[in-house]
DNA sequence: AACGAGACCTGGCAGC
DNA sequence: TGCTGCCAGGTCTCGT
């Protein structure tokens, strides 16, 4: 589900839709974070998809008349499906394609989102405000040192917030901080230029190993039951409380920062 | 500008 | 078995 490395996956298996063309849309319950645009079914009929690009974790659906945006939220799933298989209770977007299959949202929770943002959808204001791509070149320690001098922010609050770097999600930023050796508690501004190189490695190689794992279950993932098929990730630190540490054997350590779970080894990783 | 808390929702689980 | 409370992979909005 909804972390980047899963949205990126997510949009990879979307891929044979690439082509088609719209034969239906389908609201079945518009109250998603903000209403699903009741225009889509009008705009989207006789389209072609164009293209399936990610920004964050959202995934933009490409048309000549615009771009629709995609987000999971927390609980939300895309499910390629034969047309005539039944929705289920929180089944609550259909786009029905020329060839019969259907790209269906499911998510229980309704956090996500299902928007349109015209031609520039670079420019639409959830867009426009977002920070660089962590697997990207722009994300490395000078730009990182850079944006956290004079925060006092947690760096494991910090590392979570979309306008510095996007797509670091819960349990990537406490498994990044156990990577680089850095306590979650760790003033943002009292990290240094190494301290930021550690991180930033840290960040790209479990984001990175996470979509190799996730890339490999693919095929679940989009199975016709729906099933999920996450793959199971061996985490170091992250849903391990009262475990013990897999480098030194102390017991694994849980704080809530910014109202969010966070682990870590108060043996390997220190305050700086 | 920076930060913290609240808000949006449903489902699963532990504890009584 | 049923109820209650808490927790969950996200992130925008508002008040200080």
């Amino acid at each position: 589900m909804p972390e980047l490395p899963e949205v990126e996956v997510t949009r990879r298996g979307l891929a044979p839709l690439l082509g088609q063309t719209v034969k239906d849309v389908i609201i079945r319950n518009a109250k998603m974070r903000w209403p699903i645009p009741e225009h889509l079914p009008s705009t989207l009929a006789h389209q072609q998809l164009k293209s399936l690009e990610r920004r964050a974790k959202y995934i933009l659906a490409k048309f000549d008349v615009g771009t629709l945006l995609l987000h999971l939220g927390m609980s939300g799933r895309i499910c390629l499906l034969d047309r005539n298989y039944p929705p289920e209770k929180h089944d609550h977007f259909d786009i029905v394609f020329d060839s019969g299959q259907v790209m269906r949202l499911r998510d229980p929770r309704r956090f996500g989102a299902v928007l349109w943002a015209g031609n520039a959808p670079e420019m639409h204001p959830l867009i426009n405000v977002l920070g660089v791509e962590p697997l990207g070149n722009d994300f490395d320690a000078k730009y990182f040192n850079k944006q956290l001098a004079g925060r006092s922010m947690a760096i494991k609050v910090a590392i979570m917030d979309s306008h510095l770097v996007v797509g670091v999600g819960n349990i990537y930023a406490s498994e990044s901080l156990f990577r680089a050796r850095i306590h979650p508690q760790t003033p943002a501004k009292n990290l240094s230029l190494a301290d930021c190189q550690r991180l930033v490695d840290a960040i790209k190689q479990t984001l990175q190993d996470a979509l190799a794992a996730g890339g490999s279950s693919l095929r679940d993932f989009f199975g016709a039951d729906g099933n999920p098929g996450y793959f199971q990730q061996e985490y170091f630190v992250y849903g391990r409380a009262g475990g013990p540490c897999k480098v030194c054997g102390n017991v694994i350590q849980n704080i809530r920062l910014g109202q969010r779970s966070t682990f870590y080894c108060k043996h390997c990783q220190k305050i700086s």
